[in-house]
DNA sequence: AATGTATTTAGACAAATATCTAAATACTAA
DNA sequence: TTAGTATTTAGATATTTGTCTAAATACATT
């Protein structure tokens, strides 16, 4: 389920530039809005599509959401696109 | 233009499909759509998709066009997603 | 407990996408 | 040049996506 999701979720801009974002460190869900020009709940929605690509998590910090990248995944689809390319998987 | 272009033809899973079968080799258009279980319009507008990302080209060969796989831009994709790993553009 | 702040959820909607059928093009081969 | 095959284009349509506003949740603080 996962591999579709991941590609679906970086098909997006805005959601490219999230992930640039939190690249430079975890960030709530308010500050990462305030580089937007969207509403929250827009913003929302598109983390929340990121999060089930598990491209990033959260974690509840006082009032706040913070979210932080996950780059495990990212690995996959290095990978796949690699092997596309006619590369071997070097183990 | 080819960054966002690039990413939205990956996102289809068809379209990463497409370009699996053309890592082995060079197809025509019909013969990737033997493939599919779709009309050939679609896996034209695909195909379409593909070409206008930089993901494939194409010749014409007697009453066939050819697709073929081009692997240029992806490394740009690689790198942008190595970028997101935290990782050094090695020169 | 009451109020305030941060974030998400629900519902609506316009725009984009993937798909089909039917028609048009582009060649090949009789 | 006519008929046949391969592919694309046009037009229609259902589904998905990105966005908004308004309402609901979840905590924090007073």
């Amino acid at each position: 389920m996962a591999f579709a999701n991941t590609f679906k979720a970086l098909s997006d801009p805005a959601r490219r530039q999230i992930l640039e974002l939190l690249k430079k460190g975890p960030m709530s869900a308010g500050e990462i809005g305030a580089h937007f020009d969207m509403t929250g709940a827009t913003i929302s929605y598109h983390l929340k599509i990121l999060r089930q690509a598990d491209l990033v998590f959260e974690k509840r910090e006082k009032n706040y959401i913070i979210y932080q990248l996950n780059t495990t995944v990212l690995e996959e689809i290095i990978l796949w696109i690699s092997s596309l390319k006619g590369e071997e998987t070097d183990s």
